[in-house]
DNA sequence: CATGAATGAGGTTTCATTCAT
DNA sequence: TATGAATGAAACCTCATTCAT
């Protein structure tokens, strides 16, 4: 199992007292800032416990090293971006199909909006070790919520090829890379926005048009 | 300029002899593989020209630190994909829509699986100092070759949207990405092939027929 | 003077409550056990207060730092082989010569072996700071209880060279060192005592016997 | 086996260059001397390379981590003492038994006077990982060495228990330790030899002579 | 040209100790 | 008194880079 791998990285104690709790989320803080400020080979775990305000120290007590700090970050990123399509694919059952997409993928984009800074600074690091075990996880997630989505789509002649979902993914968070990583302005969220609709809807209509 | 960070990057001498060029290319290869065997963060100098099968000296011959060794790789790698879509676009004018699409796409993805190991090693270190910079250029060839072959579909009642080319290109590059680094099986590239295809062209179609 | 070094290391208050005599001395106990499981160098203040059950934070209320903790333990072993070896010295007194030895051998041998898991932790620390001290003021006390004794021998026809006690302590320690690092069975313990009886026996008779 | 928490001690690399021999020998002898003037939790690698007068990287070089310097200076000197007691013991091979002891004891105790500073530098590591280890191959040497003496012993009336040269061998070491622990003048160490030799003459005549 | 020994800044991590709660 | 969060000096070790041979 990948368990092993990944509890290496798990928080070392989890802090009882209120000061600890505020301790820990600057730092989880800093570390994305340090990431985005000076870049994942320069992220070094004095500069974020410096710009944390607390001692290396104090880090070592609740980070076992240096990458369980990139790997909480990243962790509770892709926990929002799961648990928010999730959501709005539950609500979004029973609605047209276009409707559907339409829900899902800007449900995705806002929320990878939202902390864009740290969407960014995570695509530096997912690659390292813990990361892509993490992407598979939540692709999981994805697709399974999308599909229990789609099955009850009103208007869908037939389910669309397995592999479809998975490529409607891909698509998306290979878009939204390119846009965050170009340094995005609100107006081109605007744009990707409705044309990642478009290419969602239309690619799904495509795949399950029997047209394949 | 981004040129200034660039040239910093280049290969320190142009190797006239014979037996250098092997060397460079030795060398070259053994990043590749040090990349992929040890991870981008167990990737030395040292191991490189180890396993290059010369001495770090030799390697310092070729090229003036470390960060130019990946940016060589990276670039060629992009080079070899830039040339070939090019070549396939120039190729595909006048052609229908739909096979203009489809040259395309299939020589985006054989040109990516071709040497899938370098592509899956560069997207470890693509994020780094030098590397944006290079990909922007990139786009900017594809965007170019691809609209110059739009621009002749003899097909097409208006010109897509001047975003829709982006679109595509980074679904295109996304999907291909996730494919590369879950550990393409031949079947799974050929399912890729398809459903890629298919995504651009109902996308493109959609996206020039006026319903946006 | 080696007073100064020694007083440093001296617990810092006396329990005057009964709840204060136990934390204490589950402390020394829990020093053993950690440089028993962990080894002389991940014996660390804080690991010891844990098997101990209390906080760090206590534990430098009753010994005033790392090294006084393995002192305290030190002495008091260290005076439980003195006080059972001098008492066994006195009851000796005037009987035969290798009757003597025996009791003596035997009571070192004995208090040695019903902490054999201190005397083993101890070697791996006695060498640092006011270990050798603490050493040379056993010795001390050992030798003139053997002394003192050794004059009472009915059966000795003159005494033995000044050296030769000292010599056999050296021979004791040593040889019961190098068992109990081996990890001693019962059997092989009988074996040591027998042995180092004849040993300390034969060679006072040579030393007195004017062979030399 | 035991070897593999050996093989982890190992020196690095074996320098091709001369210059690289001598800064081998030159970092081995500053971690004596650091041994002898810091005490062993003072030795740091820093210190080592400074006194050595070469940098840390090199050090590093040549040995794989802090414990594998200790190691190679402990391992070279129970190396020296396990041959020079064997060459002894084999020239001393069908001699009187007295005059075999008194030449393997003489011998042993010669070699470790040699380099006492070494040996009583490493009676504060020799307990540490690897060490207790290699004690036990150096102890297995000499007690081959020694039994094959004593066989050849032209006045012996029967073979000594085969407990009892361990016994002689813990005694042995035992009481050197002391006496070098303590710091040893000449004139004592002459005494100690004298001694020496005199009580593992009458231990094992007496563990011989059927007395047991 | 090639080699590989040497460098040393800088990174990660530990742990004895203090002190506010 | 007991707690445990915080500290930060200091340890270990790596690795990009240079340069004498």
């Amino acid at each position: 199992m990948a368990t092993d791998t990944l509890t290496a990285f798990e928080p070392r104690k989890t802090p009882v007292q209120e000061r600890a709790a505020v301790t820990v989320e600057a730092i989880a803080e800093a570390t994305v800032q340090v990431l985005l400020t000076h870049g994942s080979d320069r992220l070094t775990t004095t500069r974020v416990a410096e710009r944390a305000g607390v001692s290396v120290g104090t880090l070592y007590q609740y980070f076992p090293n240096k990458h369980s700090l990139l790997f909480a970050v990243l962790k509770e990123h892709l926990k929002a971006v799961s648990d928010r399509v999730e959501v709005t694919c539950e609500r979004a059952k029973h609605r047209p199909l276009a409707e559907m997409i339409k829900q899902m993928v800007e449900a995705y984009v806002d929320v990878k909006m939202e902390r864009s800074d740290i969407a960014v600074a995570l695509y530096h690091i997912a690659p390292d070790l813990g990361g892509p075990a993490l992407l598979k996880r939540v692709l999981q997630r994805l697709r399974k919520a999308i599909k229990a989505m789609l099955e009850t789509a009103p208007d869908m002649t037939s389910q669309p090829d397995k592999f479809a979902v998975e490529m409607m993914l891909a698509a998306m968070s290979g878009a939204m890379r390119s846009v965050l990583e170009a340094g995005a302005s609100p107006a081109m969220m605007r744009k990707l926005k409705e044309h990642l609709v478009l290419l969602c809807q239309s690619y799904l209509a495509a795949a399950t048009g029997g047209r394949l």
